[in-house]
DNA sequence: TATATATGCTTGCGCACGCATTGTCAATAG
DNA sequence: CTATTGACAATGCGTGCGCAAGCATATATA
């Protein structure tokens, strides 16, 4: 009833929450004064220039977002208010509605994505060899592997 | 002009996003239902339990948190009203205050620790060895002191 | 077909935040 | 002693978010 970390758990755990709060900062700054996007814009745009037919429904972006539905529905708001996405409502569905990444989106991205990873690799990647970062990736696998597990033993019980 | 993450680059720090963003969620979720306090409440309570007289200025607070000093002065505020905290204006400064916590914080804040060290255990902690969670240490300090050696040079220039 | 329920998105409201400004006090210069 | 400058905290305003409710459409049931 009186938990406490040893000082390897401490580290391991509290330092990355530094780590992600250093880079967090220094990104989102980035994109905004570069950019005029915010993180959230930022992830919602690449995965727009991702598609194929470079469009996805916007419950399909709040869901693999951290945004709620009505967050999302604000954010591609915004994105269509600067020019970035434009809104087309689904013939297939007329509830729902497409949100479709413009030209002028596309070129803000492709510009946003090459400083964001520039950007990690001079301040984060390049402090690793590929050994090092083989072994960080396999933790975090481990981690999500583990967390999907826990997601499909809930939905059999 | 066009970079590009190698996979094991992508994996070590996109999943690293990933990773944060479920434990954060986790957290936040708990400390909330739980204990009716956000993360940064949580943050704030805890250093303020940490001081040896249980108080804190406030621009001491603001400075080591994610927060400006407007946002601390609000975020004391709600813990006022939650009778976490109490304000003292500083005698030796009368412009400052210091943010005092009380009883009734201190035994709050006792048990959302306790809880928050045990999921944090039980989610992440538990899924590496002690090997590991030194590595995982030993990454973070490296950053972090890359990140220190940045900001000498730049008040140094 | 008629009715009930579910789904996709939007909107009203309240909250927490940052920025810019203000109020208050301290420190220093003349 | 007074004026100027600076530091700490509080506050007005605008913004982005979640929650809950609403609207339009789709699907299921009888």
């Amino acid at each position: 009833m009186n938990p406490k970390f040893t000082e390897v758990e401490g580290l391991a755990w509290g330092k990355l929450l530094n780590v992600h709060s250093i880079m967090a900062r220094r990104l989102e700054e980035m994109l905004q004064t570069r950019y005029q996007i915010s993180h959230g814009e930022f992830e919602v745009l690449l995965r727009l220039s991702w598609a194929s037919d470079n469009r996805r429904r916007i419950w399909e972006l709040a869901e693999t977002s951290v945004l709620t539905h009505s967050g999302m529905s604000r954010l591609i708001e915004r994105l269509v208010k600067a020019g970035l996405v434009r809104r087309e409502t689904a013939t297939e569905d007329k509830r729902g509605a497409y949100a479709v990444i413009t030209a002028a989106g596309l070129e803000r991205i492709a510009a946003a994505e090459a400083s964001n990873i520039e950007l990690v690799k001079q301040h984060f990647l390049s402090l690793y060899n590929e050994e090092e970062l083989k072994q960080m990736g396999s933790f975090w696998k481990r981690f999500l592997n583990y967390e999907e597990q826990l997601a499909k033993d809930e939905t059999g019980s």
